[in-house]
DNA sequence: CCATAAATGTCGATT
DNA sequence: AATCGACGTTTATGG
């Protein structure tokens, strides 16, 4: 890793064009090949950047000034870094990193909905996790006290998009006589409020997820509501 | 800004949970309160970040450690950053940075189409761009060349999201008898072969957009296909 | 401040 | 290569 602090200007043509007036900024080398550009805020995003495969060639302008111009392999998507004063420049042996653990995620809410089913409802009983069909797997599907199929769409946050999801889902599910009716349920930890408005128009249930509380329920013990 | 190098591992707390086992990374501050860690791959994303605002605790362990605890002030998120060894630790003053300037993003494709609405067929004319609807704005609605409605929607990708939202706007745009037939027309600088398909089957007309032509057009000079 | 939509989204899995 | 869905999405913009 090599981290440079300098006075540059950049101009990127790529995917679309943008450009870097000169500034102080970071420019950062990693290993991978990848190079970024950082200004002393934001913490995720860079100003620019360009992935892997990239290759750099150094020049020189007219006037002395240092030109680096960064050229994708693949897309030729292009970055030209000029190089008006260096402040710091220093390379570091990182190694490989070992990586991140995470935990949380959508696939532990569907473990936790699927083995507390109920959530949804007194009676209701899971079918299965992942109902596989011709678009892809349904995220759980169920009954409900009364004996109808239950199609549900879980995500962390409820979004219009994933009302449309479950919408086509249904709309396949239905198809099956053996099923049909299936009705839906969009569960999510937070609903936003276009998507419950879309939900309704299409006669699908919205239940707002706890996370806590679902890890915190005893296994055997239904929450009712 | 300041740039340290050094052996660390990292536990962060809150949106999930996630661990960092002990090794050598970047640890990148920033002027605004930022922090994030990079390891020498993966691009410009960082394995782990804390947004502003934010603040650190430095504190010792039982066997001497370093440990710098980063609070987030709204949300309560937490970023444990366990210190084993410094290789390098430099700081940097930036300044504000000018900012990035772009060019051909979604904003500015809209003006140039509504500046040259006749790309999408002789004698269209613009009613107004971000045509205001229950459910969002329209991006563009305009009348074609024998004064039927059209409802634009545009994207830099055309990908089958699009063609979703153009058609809830079409639903609902077409209640209204007033404007009602409504056409669709599906613009972008690409459209995805899905999208096209899902295009076709609900008598939506696509549009590729060359932004670099388009870009071209003398301003009174309208282009006929 | 909340809600929404764009993004050079990126990233990974799957076809 | 294309598609699909998740992401601690992040970021910008408008109310």
């Amino acid at each position: 890793m090599r981290l440079v602090i300098a006075r540059c200007s950049v101009d990127y043509a790529g995917r679309l064009t943008a450009h870097l007036p000169m500034a102080p900024r970071l420019l950062l080398f990693k290993a991978d090949g990848s190079i970024s550009v950082h200004a002393d805020d934001r913490a995720f995003k860079p100003l620019n950047w360009m992935n892997p495969p990239c290759s750099v060639k150094e020049s020189t302008d007219d006037d002395g000034t240092e030109i680096w111009t960064v050229t994708h392999g693949k897309s030729g998507e292009k970055l030209v870094l000029r190089i008006e004063e260096i402040q710091h420049d220093s390379t570091h042996a990182l190694g490989a990193d070992p990586g991140l653990q995470k935990d949380g995620v959508e696939a532990h809410l569907q473990e936790l909905l699927a083995e507390h089913i109920t959530t949804l409802g007194d009676g209701y009983t899971l079918i299965r996790r992942e109902y596989p069909t011709a678009i892809g797997p349904v995220d759980i599907l169920c009954r409900d006290g009364e004996g109808s199929t239950v199609a549900v769409e879980l995500k962390r946050r409820g979004d219009i998009d994933g009302v449309e999801q479950l919408t086509r889902y249904l709309e396949l599910l239905n198809r099956d006589p053996s099923l049909s009716p299936v009705k839906g349920v969009f569960a999510a930890q937070e609903i936003k409020p276009q998507a419950r408005v879309l939900a309704a128009d299409r006669g699908i249930a919205c239940v707002t997820l706890d996370y806590d509380a679902l890890r915190g329920i005893e296994p055997d013990t239904p929450r009712l509501f």
